[in-house]
DNA sequence: TATATGACGGACG
DNA sequence: GCGTCCGCCATAT
């Protein structure tokens, strides 16, 4: 048996957190971080969400940066997968930007 | 062991 | 608004 190592937990932390934005609404990579207990690690909350099955159930086009806008390469499939989602969800989406209200984990 | 890369962020110019 | 630098963590080579 293998057992989870302090990367693992991280992940989980991470992934946790991501499915606390509720729909219609979005958050940061470093906003993500700071609510999984992870200050600083905004990168490794790009990494936790690479690392997503396709058909994994936590939202994570619901996660941007911090400028507001989708941090995938525009045109690729993962950034139309990402529009796609968020307008689906009443989030205005303009050339991979983001017009709106970012969601508060704990600070409302 | 060292270096490069990545779904980041903040400071600067 | 945009590009560059540096700091951050984990992974790939």
């Amino acid at each position: 048996m293998s057992e989870a190592t302090p990367t693992d937990i991280r992940l989980q932390m991470v992934w946790q957190a991501v499915q606390a934005i509720p729909p219609g609404r979005v958050s940061t990579y470093g906003d993500v971080a700071r609510a999984a207990g992870l200050p600083g690690l905004a990168r490794f909350v790009g990494y936790a969400l690479r690392q997503l099955a396709q058909d994994t159930r936590i939202p994570w086009h619901r996660v941007i940066n911090s400028q507001g806008r989708i941090s995938l390469p525009p045109g690729s499939e993962g950034f139309q997968e990402q529009s796609q989602r968020l307008l689906a969800e009443g989030v205005t989406v303009n050339q991979g930007r983001i017009a709106l209200r970012r969601f508060r984990h704990d600070f409302g």
